[in-house]
DNA sequence: CATTTTGATCGAACCGGTTCGATTGTCAAG
DNA sequence: CTTGACAATCGAACCGGTTCGATCAAAATG
């Protein structure tokens, strides 16, 4: 592989004048500009990127975790992935991902060996350890989530807070009263997922507005998620007129016990949740739902990440709002006709 | 942050010494290497990987490559990211990911260049230009998908003409005689992708084999995929008993469609088609379906390419056999009863 | 006791770009 | 004719590890 060493001496000139005809950091003549691109194109040279990075001590990469899940059914649907790598390759930065479970001190290796110039951390829980070491190492960091103090933080969020409410004021309207409620997983709250939190709160303000006494049932950690919670849910309280949760795959699964003890979905059980825009559109029936805008979450983390390492270290906080999107699982309540099988 | 000349400067040696005590690759006295020892702890000092990297012309870096879709609807699972991050990660690599569609003069450049050590490239057209410049310029590469020519390449696939073949094989023993078929839109086709191929192969000896008349319908590239295409064909022929698809999302718009059109499935339409276990698995019904296990293959990929690192070669071919697991969305054939409404 | 081996360490070169300061040549202003 | 300004270029140091060959002392060998 030849060297700008190579291409220097080919050309006639020193080392530091192909940089600079390369870089145009300072002038150079026509005509060593045309010998020097000659000589690149003789010895087919391309410049190191290896090199470059190590005199500039920057690696041009950008690390984005996330955490493997507990089973292989919780995977996320991951469309962000790409979706971050092309808006960070438009400005010549590449993508690494890494899965963690990584220490503090990991992750602040990585800054400090080069290996990224600027993290994107998804998944925060609430009392993070890994953000609070690199908030005083002052490296550049994009939260995707929230947690306790996010005072001189730079985050994108979004409201699931809203989300919830938004769900529990549509049934209301509709008229339900008899509301289940699929609770996150214990260990999504010993985690102490941001998410979950703002959920719980979210979700005890809408009861409280709305006078609601809803049904909890919690989620196990199996692979069918909400499937089970369901069925226990419906089983235990047949006059349930619908079902909610914040965890993404449980409406699936409320979808396939409503199916299985006979409900039909929406006439005789409204099911909705905080679902991926995805997930609700591929559903059958597809879900009504507050939409976690992931995808454009973390487009913008993207372009946060890049202000950051242009210079601009000023905290940034974006919240995108939640919004409902009305499809085909919730619809007035009505009061059932006649005796209903439960299976 | 400080080198590991100031270390040496601290514990009274030479740099080189640092190295060698870190490295272990000479022996170095009990007491230079406490004095090292403690010179690092007290400067906290963490060996840049650029530098190591630059030593060895080595990134310690896969890059999987994968093209973004035409549509945000049609992204696929990507649940093989974290899953190749993760097995690379055991072995001290790193991995960056590639959105297409990169140039073969781009990723060639990424190995010229030192940005990855190593390929896994997915989504591979029948005439691929990219594989043929990286083969003959003898990088370290890794297909997921077959190509043309295929000699001296080591890759990972699955057989998909195997399982078209073994879901038409099921839905003939089930009694089905009249299937509808989703086919690939023309632009997977005009892309040549070896998938659609080795689909369209299989397809065709299955209806020899079992000699059916196939009722085709063609996807076109919307975002909604299958269900209009569904919906055409049904309306078409309604006397259609099956139908199937080998386009990862066309059996969820099928679904859709049928029980739009008042079909209940599985009794009074089969479907069934190529899909990944988890939209599978979260498909309401669950699908019927030769499943993708396109998580093995990656890490499969992941392996190779390991191995290819090690320096061993020789060009190693994975196929996946192609397997059916019997879900909710095929019965046996009955003869309809009565008329059916069509929508 | 002379000689070879072995263990531990050092110094310098190297990987491949980048960048600062200095040098040379040219032209215009004084 | 001198001085100053500026364009173009060079050489060397640098980024931060790695590694080869050489050195030197101590131990093993004859």
């Amino acid at each position: 592989m030849p060297t700008i060493r190579d291409v220097a001496r080919r050309a006639g000139v020193a080392p530091s004048t192909v940089s600079y005809a390369l870089s145009g950091k300072r002038p150079i003549s026509e005509d060593a500009r045309a010998r020097i691109a000659q000589a690149i194109a003789e010895l087919d040279f391309t410049p190191s990127s290896l090199g470059r990075q190590l005199a500039h001590s920057r690696s041009n990469m950008i690390g984005l975790i996330f955490p493997v899940p507990e089973s292989e059914l919780e995977w996320e649907t991951l469309d962000f992935v790409p979706s971050a790598a092309d808006a960070l390759a438009k400005h010549g930065y590449g993508l690494s991902v890494f899965t963690g479970p990584l220490t503090p001190q990991k992750i602040l290796n990585l800054y400090r060996e080069n290996t990224v110039d600027g993290l994107i951390v998804m998944q925060i829980t609430h009392e993070d350890a890994r953000i609070e070491s690199i908030r005083d190492a002052g490296y550049p960091l994009v939260l995707v989530g929230r947690c306790a103090n996010s005072t001189g933080l730079t985050l994108v969020d979004f409201a699931p807070e809203d989300g919830i409410y938004l769900i529990v004021e549509h049934l209301v309207k509709l008229g339900h009263t008899r509301i289940g409620y699929l609770d996150m997983p214990h260990i999504k709250h010993r985690q102490q997922l941001g998410y979950a939190r703002f959920v719980q709160m979210g979700f005890e303000r809408a009861c409280a507005v709305f006078g609601i006494m809803p049904s909890v049932e919690i989620i196990d950690d199996s692979s069918d998620a909400g499937f089970h919670a369901a069925m226990r849910l419906l089983r235990r309280e047949p006059d349930l007129s619908a079902i909610i949760s914040a965890h993404g795959n449980a409406p699936s699964g409320a979808l396939r016990a409503a199916k299985l003890l006979g409900r039909r979905v929406p006439e005789d059980c409204s099911i909705s949740g905080l679902v991926r825009p995805l997930w609700a559109h591929w559903s059958n029936p597809q879900l009504t739902s507050a939409d976690v805008p992931l995808n454009a979450m973390v487009r913008s983390a993207c372009e946060l990440i890049l202000r950051q390492l242009d210079g601009d270290r000023t905290p940034r906080q974006v919240i995108f709002p939640a919004q409902l999107i009305e499809r085909e699982t919730t619809a007035a309540y009505q009061p059932a006709p006649t005796a209903l099988a439960t299976g």
